[in-house]
RNA sequence: GGGCUCGUAGCUCAGUUGGUUAGAGCGCGUCCCUGAUAAGGACGAGGUCACAAGUUCGACUCUUGUCGGGCCCA
């Protein structure tokens, strides 16, 4: 007896209970604890910050990471999801600035970031709770329990590790970033808020001119070394004229630390001579005309060039202050030769030709372009930092000393006109206007204009890894594809070194402590290393911290403010201190780290073990946006930590610097440590040591393969190369998978979730149903299966509940429906299911011993009132058509739904879970209806003790059963990974566990009919069903196919004469397009005559009355075979006579066609013969065939029909009535004869269907349910009333 | 402005290495079933596959451009 499903099934209120069951049960563990010493199969989790509620993206997001990991562990791999919750950043401060309702980071200080920074750890874990709901809610299995956190102690020291080893590598260092800067608040702003601020205003416009000095066009500089690219021929300008550069800008305060000008190199540029001033001046050739109306200067072309011809000459700067120490100076270019530091022409990809000049005035420290720009100027140079950064500015926006005189201490865009004037003095101010266009200001002081603005930050040296990331990212399995070579590529190859340091408050700090005499630098790695320091002081401002509120988390102690606190005496300098910088780092560091990180690695005693065992992650999966946030994060850090080549570099770095020295060191018999420690000798370091050598490491000969050509090229010395490659065994490191460092083997990018109207989700405008909205109205499953199903995750989804609710409908309702089905039939027969032995739980014991179990099992359930179960059951071989087919769609949906979740996709495994629960419900169900509506015969128990075979009508009774009952189970494991909820109603119904759970936790007392201990408790801790091909019999799928595709044929043929099924019919023709299923079709010819109420269908070979014939090629075959001649060949089969040629084809197998070069031959498999119904025939036809019907009606058809007439209106009544199923009725017939007769001679066929025994022709009694009106043109009174 | 991505039925979306009748669901219309029943099913109408060139014997599919949406970055 399987449980009776309620009345009304409620999937919410199904959820609850199977959470509540798992949780008691602790499920999720057990499933884990079923893996242990299976091979892992690793999840990472992204941590989310929960400082905002969660909304259905997280749900879709959550759905996912859920999916993957239930697959792999009923796959029978250890999947542990250990949670996590990212606490540090921005968003958090500004969330806690909303609160405190300051902004400033004056205002912070004023607040104290001792209060502020426990402000934050508050506001972090403001909605843990719902998020802890909606993780639980969604049935997103994950250890939330042992979450990591990355403000946690543990976790900032692991995320030290990582910055200290790489600040010994020398990969950490101090540069400039150009950002958005406020300077009267002196903080930078982010991206968002920059956003907000933007306005149209009006700035000035000026077009000044830069004079070329180069030589062999004005007065030659010999002393300035040629660029060779400088290799072109300019034309003669009369001596004594001055030839300029035009540029144009709308910041004129930023010309006083121009430093280059850029062109085009792809460009044309001409030479114009402007006859007002009789002066030569370069303007980019399409924008000499725009300059010549605006300026109203006549301009004449006197030569074109490319820009490239103009890169590497020089010019005079339009301001003075820098030109004393930097006019004359070169350096050293890294492939030969020398160039000046400043003042020169250099290449742009980003000149705009819309507006301006097509010449840009770079002032590398007010745009990140220009930045950009010196930067890929200095990396020619053999010392990176040769050319310095020209800035004129403080940081709070005033000219520095730097600046002439007359501007110094003043807010530079308050000196614009001023800057202005002295151009024009200086004859260099060749045009001046303003022009209206957005710029942005200060969200919290409108009136303060926002400037770009280089401030000193800390870099990683990620872009010297680029190659290195670009190996890793091809080795990683990415959903979609595109994203490798598309955005998660370019951007690799665009990369820019890291900028690592916030000059904020909550992040984990920067643990960099400088020598405040010598300014000579240290990494800590771990607080412990940070208290073993000599001379430690300030340690006390936590302690008393801690003492006045014993509640702050200890965690605290290594964040702002405490940690500043903290000094120790400095090793370069007695008697000084060594202090910490003030920055924290970005918490895209952090979340990038969690790989080691969340175990504490390599701090925490076996956080190397654990962490070697948990890298790389099989599987991740996060939003498109985290491209650049996370998948990069993971990508980058594990690259520079623990990539082969990664480390190769860094060596490569040491070694060009110093190689030589070293070279000579390693000569005269040094040890490698010694060299190692001679590195860097300011600092004699032990640590420092260790760490070279942790980076020789792993240069093991055989890990470095091709990259020993590298080795060759690059090494100084044979020498020097032994001494790179010998191989180091450092206890401690982390392993590698494969050649290179992939942090994840497998990454689905997951597309954003828009709102009902398709845009984006907004709290404001409320245009999405909240996560619990759905969890209430439809359940968990409808949500996920909707996220599963609807779409690939990749693209962007429109969360609509009609949506959800449609998803829910296709699939979970018609699937309720089916279980629904069998629960109540089964029940009604009392059918009991076998137990397999592939049932049982695995043992210790062997296989024989497994189905002894089983026998025990079965004969268990040998009890009276079950017997029918254990002698019914036969193997599927042995069953019929219908069971073996549906059976086999099921093996064939576990192969396709098991090889689409192994390549990560869930849209073809939903959608082929779909299709199977469509043709177990519309057609294998439909189909075997009749089975299970079949009486049992009934024997008496001696016969039945005499022959124990059964009826063959109750035996295909009871194969229907169990076959709908297999089919049932599988499908109940099969959707476990989807729907986890409704799979395991299933499963606990169809296995008679539900309802009894007390009895699973007392072992031993097992239902008397059923073997609870045999089984898995729930369907999670199940294994995934197995394809088993020997059930698959594809030409009978095929088949099967063609039969369903016919009778839809048949219905449309129906349809087209008007003709409703209720009618039957007397005849079908079917004409096949191929003959290959035609003797299984006509076997089954009274499968389709009883799906379309026809009385006889039949195979028609020669169908000429109905059909005309057309022979196309296939083109698939025929393209590559006959080429350009296809269309020919297309064209003479046209004008073959079609039905002479199908004959020919049929008979020979071969078709001579006639072109125009004579003849070709085509075979079977290159035609295709296509059929079409002749006009005049109710006929439908389809890719199979043509199917007509004969639409003649005799008396005997009419009649028959009308009897079904008068059924239908009987059950109309019935309905109407809300009768119970098995309620006899008397019927009331009042009509004319020929209705009545109708009535009388199909009295049986109506007393059965109706439930009608007897039938009186006489008006019905008062309190019967009447009907009156026409059946087929017959007047006619129908009433019924309960016998 | 740049990069990536998408544009297929009224709506929401599929469409597998290019192959000649482009599919599904919802909605709509017609009908069926009435022993899964506050369900279920069948059939039908509805498409210049955003637009324009190109490559090809052949383009929804590949290339380029234009227009429109989304994301990331400026």
């Amino acid at each position: 007896m399987f449980d009776p499903l309620p009345a009304q099934f409620s999937f919410p209120e199904a959820e609850k209970r199977i959470l509540e069951f798992w949780e008691q049960h602790n499920i999720f563990q057990k499933s884990l604890d079923g893996r242990r010493g299976a091979p892992r199969f690793v999840f990472y989790e992204g941590p989310p910050t929960a400082n905002g509620l969660p909304h259905p993206g997280h749900c879709l997001t959550r759905s996912i990471k859920d999916l993957f990991p239930r697959y792999q562990t009923m796959c029978g791999k250890l999947v542990e999801r250990k949670a996590g919750w990212d606490t540090h950043g921005l968003p958090v401060e500004v969330e806690v600035c909303k609160e405190l309702g300051i902004h400033t980071k004056q205002e912070i200080e004023a607040y104290g970031v001792e209060k502020f920074v426990r402000k934050c750890i508050e506001s972090v874990f403001r909605y843990t709770r719902e998020w802890e709901q909606m993780t639980r809610r969604l049935g997103f299995w994950v250890n939330l329990e042992e979450a990591y956190v990355t403000f946690h102690q543990s976790y900032v020291e692991s995320v030290w590790w990582s910055l200290k080893t790489l600040f010994d590598r020398g990969l950490l260092y101090q540069g400039h970033k150009v950002v958005w800067w406020w300077a009267q608040g002196g903080t930078a702003l982010s991206a968002g808020e920059v956003g907000e601020g933007y306005r149209t205003v009006r700035d000035p416009s000026v077009y000044v001119r830069f004079p070329l000095v180069a030589a062999g066009l004005c007065t030659g500089r010999a002393d300035v070394a040629a660029d060779p690219r400088v290799g072109r021929s300019l034309p003669e300008i009369p001596p004594g004229k001055r030839v300029s550069l035009l540029v144009w800008t709308t910041t004129p305060w930023t010309l006083i630390s121009n430093h280059f000008a850029a062109v085009g190199p792809d460009v044309d540029y001409s030479l114009v001579h402007d006859a007002v001033a009789d002066e030569y001046l370069y303007i980019a050739s399409a924008l000499v005309i725009p300059t010549a109306e605006k300026s109203k200067h006549k301009l004449e072309t006197v030569a074109t060039c490319k820009g490239s011809d103009l890169v590497g000459l020089r010019y005079t700067p339009p301001f003075h202050c820098y030109a004393t120490t930097l006019a004359n100076q070169t350096a050293k270019l890294k492939d030969g030769g020398e160039r000046a530091l400043a003042w020169r022409i250099v290449p742009a990809d980003f000149i705009d030709l819309e507006t301006g000049t097509g010449i840009v005035h770079i002032a590398p420290a007010y745009g990140e372009v220009d930045f950009n720009l010196l930067q890929d100027e200095r990396q020619r140079f053999v010392g990176f930092d040769a050319i310095p950064l020209l800035n004129a500015v403080n940081p709070d926006g005033n000219f520095s000393d730097e600046a002439p005189p007359a501007y110094r201490g003043r807010w530079v865009k308050d000196c614009d006109k001023e800057i202005m004037r002295e151009l024009k003095d200086r004859g260099l101010l060749y045009h001046q206007e303003t022009i209206e266009h957005e710029y942005p200001f200060c969200p919290r002081a409108e009136d303060d204009p926002l400037i770009q603005y280089a401030r000193k930050s800390w870099f990683v040296r990620t872009s010297q890894f680029k190659d290195e990331f670009l190996k890793n990212n091809g080795q990683v399995n990415w959903r979609p594809e595109h994203i490798q070579e598309g955005r998660f590529g370019d951007f690799l190859r665009n990369n820019v070194d890291w900028a690592l340091s916030r000059e904020r408050y909550w992040g984990t700090p920067l643990p960099i402590w400088v020598c405040e005499q010598t300014g000579k630098m240290e990494a800590i790695g771990s607080y412990a290393e940070l208290l073993a320091k000599p001379g430690v002081q300030g340690l006390d401002v936590w302690e008393q911290a801690k003492k006045a509120d014993p509640a702050l988390p200890d965690h605290l102690k290594v964040h702002k403010p405490y940690i500043d606190a903290v000094t120790y005496a400095s090793p370069y300098a007695s008697g000084y201190f060594m202090r910490r910088v003030p920055e924290v780092i970005d918490c895209w560091w952090d979340a990038g780290s969690m790989p080691f990180a969340q175990w504490g690695f390599p701090h925490v005693p076996e956080s190397v073990g654990t962490f070697a065992e948990r890298f790389p992650a099989d599987f991740i999966s996060e939003a498109i946006d985290q491209t650049r946030g996370w998948f990069y994060g993971l990508l980058s850090i594990s690259t520079l930590l623990f990539g082969d080549t990664g480390a190769l570099t860094t060596a490569w770095n040491a070694i060009e610097n110093r190689g030589a020295e070293l070279e000579a060191k390693f000569v005269a018999g040094k040890s490698l440590e010694e060299i190692a420690a001679s590195i860097q000798p300011e600092r004699p370091d032990p640590l420092r040591a260790n760490s070279f050598l942790l980076t020789l490491a792993p240069l093991g000969l055989e890990a470095i393969g091709r990259d020993v050509e590298k080795l060759r090229e690059r090494a100084q010395s044979a020498s020097m190369l032994k001494a790179i490659v010998s191989p180091q065994q450092t206890k401690g490191l982390p392993p590698r998978d494969g050649r290179y460092p992939i942090p994840y083997k497998a990454c689905i990018v997951l597309g954003h979730v828009m709102g009902e109207d398709g845009l984006k989700m907004s709290k404001r405008t409320k245009n999405y149903k909240e996560p619990s909205y759905i969890f209430d109205s439809y359940g968990a499953d409808a949500m996920r299966w909707f996220f599963f199903s609807a779409q690939p995750p990749w693209t962007s989804v429109r969360f609509q509940e009609a949506n959800i609710r449609d998803a829910q409908r296709e699939f979970l309702v018609r699937l309720y429906n089916v279980f629904s089905f069998f629960n109540i039939y089964a029940n009604i027969d009392r059918f009991q299911p076998r137990y397999e032995g592939t049932e049982l739980r695995p043992t210790e014991e062997g296989g024989r011993r497994r189905h002894e179990a089983g026998d025990e099992a079965q004969s268990r359930i040998q009890n009276p009132r079950s017997k029918i179960a254990a002698t019914s059951w036969r193997p599927v071989p042995q069953r019929s058509e219908l069971d073996r087919w549906i059976i086999g769609e099921l093996h064939r949906a576990i192969r396709d739904v098991r090889a689409a979740l192994d390549r990560f996709e869930n849209f073809p495994a939903a959608g082929r879970l779909k299709d199977f629960v469509d043709a177990l419900s519309n057609w294998y169900v439909r189909r075997s209806r009749e089975r299970f509506w079949r009486a049992t015969e009934r024997r008496s128990d001696a016969a039945a003790k005499a022959a124990p075979a059964w009826s063959a009508s109750d035996q295909d009774k009871w194969d229907a059963y169990n076959t709908l009952y297999e089919c049932l189970l599988t499908l109940s494991k099969l959707i476990a990974p989807f729907t986890p909820f409704f799979a395991e109603t299933m499963y606990q119904n169809l296995t008679g566990t539900q309802g009894r759970r007390d009895e699973w936790t007392k072992p031993g007392t097992l239902s008397p009919s059923v073997p609870l201990s045999l089984r898995p408790l729930s369907v999670h801790l199940c294994d995934y069903p197995q394809t088993d091909e020997s059930l698959i019999d594809e030409s009978l799928a095929q088949e099967m196919d063609l039969v369903r595709d016919i009778v839809s044929l048949g219905r449309a043929a129906r349809t087209a004469a008007k003709l409703k099924v209720r009618q039957p019919l007397a005849l079908a023709e079917i004409i096949l397009t191929r003959r290959e299923h035609a003797a299984w079709l006509e076997a089954h010819s009274a499968l389709i005559a009883e799906e379309l109420n026809i009385k006889r269908v039949e195979l028609t070979a020669e169908a000429e009355h109905y059909v005309t014939y057309q022979v196309k090629p296939d083109f698939k075959a025929i393209g590559p075979k006959f080429g350009k001649l296809a269309p020919q060949v297309a064209a003479a089969l046209a004008k073959l006579d079609a039905a002479a040629a199908r004959k020919t084809l049929t008979e020979t197998g071969r078709l001579a066609v006639e072109l125009a070069d004579g003849p070709v031959h085509l075979t079977a498999q290159e035609i295709e013969i296509r059929l079409e119904a002749k006009p005049g025939w109710s006929a439908a036809q389809g890719r199979g065939g043509v199917v007509v019907v004969k639409t003649e009606l005799s008396a005997e058809l009419r009649d028959e029909g009308l009897c079904r007439e008068l059924i239908h209106q009987v059950q109309a009544l019935r309905k109407a009535l809300n009768l119970p199923y098995e309620a006899r009725v008397t019927l009331y017939a009042q009509a004319d004869e020929q209705v009545l007769a109708v009535l009388r001679r199909f009295a049986s066929v109506v007393e059965s269907e109706c439930l009608a025994p007897t039938i009186k022709t006489e008006a019905p009694p008062a309190g019967a349910e009447v009907w009156t009106g026409k059946v087929e043109g017959h007047a006619a009174t129908l009433g019924i009333a309960r016998a």
